[in-house]
DNA sequence: TTGTACGCGTTATCAC
DNA sequence: GTGATAACGCGTACAA
């Protein structure tokens, strides 16, 4: 059966529309428009203070007037900065990460930078292409929701000399600024949570590497603080959905012995374990706790609700939209190495 | 309590970790070095079968040697092409978004192009100045997950003269490509699975604007090819978490008056739907049968799985991405304008 | 405070 | 098939 059309409202007359000429408007013709040269349109734009009050406003008219908006590219060329700020991600499907791209986003696009997002999939080879294609692109800056583990592309991002934010881990030496959490407070936290609450047979779900294994490293040794030992450790490749959730959990339990509580490295893991457990006939938390990180917007939907550590994704990215903007606009900002602070959520999970 | 640090594990001697000089070489030091003139290599790069087999290898062996990339401004400033492909979506956390760019993504990395996106927020506002300031950013190509709707709008893409794809809706006159769907379509597939199933007080949850209405359009239409009049709509603002959804069944029941059955026109929608009314003790689907869109990451988890409509976004954006390579390859795409299949996923909540 | 002259790195155009 | 020249649009450096 062909489809029907979709008969789209069409829409005009909208009152910032706009009216573009054919070709875009040069510099030349607003300084025409102005009635001053090339260059005082561009420091009305650029450097206002420069200006006297009667001029700029003149120029800023005419700026108006035209639509006019300078030529990035030429801008770039010129100055050798671009207003492309460069963002990556691990995967851009995480609830996480989008939340911290929409803070970045609201920091920097009205200042006219414009965002460019790039998926590294956890995977070195693509971020060494990524990497590689930046000294061309020549970005303002750089964010990575991550840190940098290849020291390669460490170095090759220092001689970028471009600001660099990383996130989401608190290394002793970031490449340039960070705007993070301690993964390994992260995992110890969460031992500590299921220890109180009196679960002593500990299992950990997550990724092998990364960050995975900090938060391992944390839930670990916090566990061996009250004498414990994990009983178990479900390692899992890429975590895409919630189905690898409910896989991880039935690996879990395939591997026999009992257990009382599963640390997950992630809400969409934590929420699989939970309803693949309640599937399987498992209270939750009376035979199996389970608590997560992350809080995505599902965790506290699902029954019981997900008790999971929390940290606010979009002020990550806020801030590190701050840092950015700081060191854009020439200054050199206070707290360039920051932690955010993580908080326990209980719901029912635990 | 002051963090810890994480450990990161540093990593080096990765096969493919580049050798970056400090200062980018310019096309000029290539040109000595393969002992041609700078527009040589410049035509190795862009058409190499306009060079001499001979010549083009000894270029490209300098390239090589170099580690030469072209500055992607300068080359846009003087020849009005960049490698910058625009990406427009409503909202980027939607999983069905990502899923998109990220077939896009697929499709056009691998051809060298870069990846810009940019969020709308469902807002005309900011749909005009990102229009806007593609004029002068000059991209290869733009996507958007969504048509545009705005009559000066489409003008101004058209007026760019390069390739453009529009999505997520099958409209009669698109602004150049389409890889869409009928979303009347999909609404008159709702109501028609509602129907077969016995259902007779239909309603509808979802955006009063854009592809919302066009759903519900095509719900009250086969509805009313069943002399069915629909119960009750619900209209909701923008939709950003699984809580909008308890909101709105929310309101619909406080309205009071008997229903059978809830059409969402998104799985965020629905899914909350789902988790309020087994909160307020209403079985589903015999006391509320309800209907989504999208086939989210939860929907076929939750208890009772949601009954969808379901589309392949991934597709979606794949397919988008290959027509704007064939574009800018030079070639015609023989189906510039598609529609992709919808399909009913029927699980437990209707 | 404003303007003039020039160059950023590449490619279009035309000449050989 | 290859090269010389100029130009893309802007902002730096310096002059007035």
């Amino acid at each position: 059966m062909p489809a029907t059309y979709d008969n789209v409202v069409r829409v005009s007359g909208h009152a910032e529309a706009p009216r573009l000429a054919a070709k875009a408007p040069r510099i030349e013709m607003v300084a025409q428009l102005a009635g001053v040269s090339p260059i005082t349109v561009s420091r009305a734009l650029r450097q206002p203070e420069k200006l006297s009050e009667a001029t700029r406003r003149k120029v800023l008219e005419a700026v108006e007037r035209s639509g006019y908006e300078s030529n990035p590219h030429a801008r770039a060329l010129r100055s050798g900065r671009s207003t492309l700020v460069a963002a990556f991600v691990s995967n851009i499907l995480s609830q996480q990460f989008g939340l911290a791209i929409q803070g970045l986003a609201a920091e920097l696009e009205p200042e006219g930078y414009e965002l460019m997002i790039g998926q590294t999939s956890y995977s070195y080879a693509k971020e060494v292409a990524m990497v590689r294609s930046l000294r061309s692109l020549r970005p303002a800056a750089v964010m990575f929701t991550g840190v940098i583990e290849l020291e390669e592309n460490r170095q090759a991002l220092r001689e970028l000399g471009i600001p660099v934010v990383e996130t989401w881990a608190f290394p002793r030496d970031p490449i340039d600024m960070l705007v993070g959490f301690s993964n390994v407070d992260a995992g110890a936290m969460a031992a500590r949570h299921l220890i109180e609450k009196g679960y002593r047979r500990l299992t950990f779900i997550g990724r092998s590497g990364g960050r995975g294994a900090l938060r391992l490293q944390g839930f670990r040794e916090e566990a061996g603080r009250s004498g414990l030992t994990l009983a178990r450790i479900v390692t899992v490749d890429e975590v895409q959905s919630i189905a690898d959730g409910r896989t991880a959990l039935t690996t879990l339990l395939a591997e026999g012995g009992p257990v009382d509580a599963a640390f997950c490295a992630n809400d969409l893991l934590a929420t699989g374990a939970v309803i693949e457990a309640r599937a399987r006939g498992l209270a939750v938390p009376s035979d199996l706790a389970i608590l997560g990180f992350g809080d995505n917007d599902a965790a506290g939907e699902i029954a019981p609700g997900l008790t999971t550590i929390s940290m606010d994704a979009h002020d990550l990215g806020r801030r590190a939209g701050e840092l950015l903007r700081a060191r854009l606009a020439g200054q050199e900002p206070q707290h360039a190495i920051q932690s955010l602070p993580l908080h326990l959520i209980t719901r029912g999970s635990t």
